[in-house]
RNA sequence: GUGGGUGUAGCUCAGUGGUAGAGCACUGGAUUGUGGCUCCAGGUGUCGCGGGUUCAAUUCCCGUCAUCCACCCCA
């Protein structure tokens, strides 16, 4: 057999994760400031939830779920996370536990889809969900939120999209609009469009073929038939984002392809050469109705889920810090004995220690040590025994002197308690 | 599912119808036990796989697989 990850599934090396530490730190640090708490739960599920929630139209599910038989019963890998906590939501009764629940969750999703750049088959998302708040401030704080963080992460030209789609009255309202519009120029659509018409119109609005684009011109819009109450959410949203100072583009063509979604929808976008074609990183809004479809008591809910490969491409080849290294280079039998019993306590006091017990020269030692980034190197053969003495190297300041083993110890742990602040890296 | 590009050393890639190269990396040496810079030396390849054309294929042709990019869809 080749000896090689499934397609569309990825290795992550050393390099890279230390970058998803630093990313995943700042989500968590991020979110948990809102209020949010972590939320874990299995990867694999019935998949009938996710047809009843995703939604049977929605792609995501008619094509592109990893699905098995076990004992009679159909499972799925999860595709996405919003049904899993909507699950646990009604599962464990959060309702009646609490007004507000507030959870995020991080971790691997699965879709059958072609693999490229920013799109994979097993691919990463963190999210966050709110159940129990119906007003549009908290749909404007969420969105404040991500476009701080994706700001502060240092992502170039981060564009926030929203859109409402109604509740459902106007949704179906809209729905029949549409096909009122387009029935008549059918001919001039996309074939693919052509098969959207029936089942969901709403998404030939967003295609990027030529030829939807032209028959949509003069599309009715969908904010222009929002009910009473949708209207006073959408302009209570737009009137929270001006006062949180948070820039944003109203897209009346952005329709989420997930079934659920509900009045506020948003996208957060990058424009960077990195990126590829994806350059949706993350997206959300409201689905008010899921809890409910699923036999919960009718909640209002809020969430988004942000693509973790996608971030860190928008991201760069940015260098995470690393803790200082120190390197243990003992020469000789005797030496390694006393190196293993060194790096211990100099472990104990805080440092991160690699000990050499190679049987090699002290050059190539040294070479290891200077490839691996380290600061010091204690280096010490049978003259230092002797003489009760390790030859301490500052790799970084080219400067050697004598000390006891007791007094390196002490040194080290000294300089290394005021490291240059690297954040969420430790290993 | 559809379209296009690419598969040669550990990595990045060059190359040719006559059995293959560079840079980097690695190891050793110049420096008996002192790194980064420099210099010298050293090795490895089913040339993705299968078939065809040919005296001869890594090179040309067909197929296949993998991968990348794009469409679709989405994070």
């Amino acid at each position: 057999m080749k000896l090689r990850a499934v397609k569309g599934m990825n290795d992550i090396l050393p390099d890279e994760t230390r970058r998803w530490q630093r990313l995943e730190h700042v989500f968590r640090r991020t979110v948990e400031a809102y209020g949010y708490e972590e939320l874990r739960t299995p990867v694999l599920e019935q998949k009938e939830l996710f047809e009843k929630s995703t939604g049977e139209t929605s792609e995501v599910v008619q094509k592109q779920m990893f699905t098995l038989e076990r004992s009679g019963e159909t499972l799925a890998l999860r595709p996405e996370g919003t049904p899993s906590a909507a699950r646990v939501y009604i599962g464990q009764s959060m309702h009646a536990r609490e007004p507000e629940t507030r959870w995020y969750y991080v971790g691997p999703m699965f879709r059958a889809e072609q693999p490229q750049r920013g799109r994979y088959r097993q691919f990463h998302q963190a999210g966050c969900e709110l159940y129990g708040n119906p007003g549009p401030v908290c749909d404007a704080e969420m969105i404040d939120m991500l476009y701080r963080m994706l700001v502060d992460l240092g992502i170039p030209n981060v564009q926030v999209n929203v859109n409402s789609l109604g509740g459902p009255n106007a949704r179906s309202l809209y729905r029949e609009r549409l096909r009122a519009f387009f029935e008549p120029k059918r001919a001039e659509l996309s074939p693919h469009a052509q098969e959207r018409l029936a089942d969901n119109p709403l998404r030939i609005l967003d295609s990027k073929d030529p030829r939807d684009r032209a028959a949509s011109d003069g599309a009715p819009v969908l904010l222009d038939v929002l009910d009473e109450d949708d209207q006073a959410h959408w302009r209570g949203l737009l009137q929270a984002l001006d006062a949180l100072g948070t820039p944003y583009t109203v897209d009346p063509r952005l329709v989420r392809g997930l079934d659920y979604y509900t009045r506020t929808c948003f996208e957060l976008t990058a424009q960077t050469g990195e990126l590829g074609s994806q350059n949706a990183l993350l997206g959300g809004g409201r689905y008010d109705g899921m809890i409910e479809s699923l036999g919960g008591p009718k909640t209002p809910a809020i969430g988004f889920a942000m693509g973790l490969e996608r971030i860190l491409l928008a991201l760069g080849e940015l260098e995470v810090a690393r803790p200082e290294l120190c390197f243990v280079a003992p020469l000789g039998e005797h030496a390694a004995l006393e190196g293993v019993v060194l790096a211990r306590r100099l472990r104990d006091r805080g440092l991160r220690v690699v000990l050499d017990g190679r049987d090699n020269s002290l050059k190539s030692k040294l070479r290891r040590a200077n490839s691996m980034g380290a600061r010091w190197c204690l280096v010490f053969g049978d003259s230092e025994l002797d003489r009760k003495i390790v030859q301490v190297k500052d790799l970084t300041a080219h400067k050697q002197e004598e000390l006891s083993p007791e007094e390196a110890v002490e040194r080290l742990a000294a300089e290394n308690a005021q490291p240059p602040g690297a954040v969420g890296s430790r290993p």
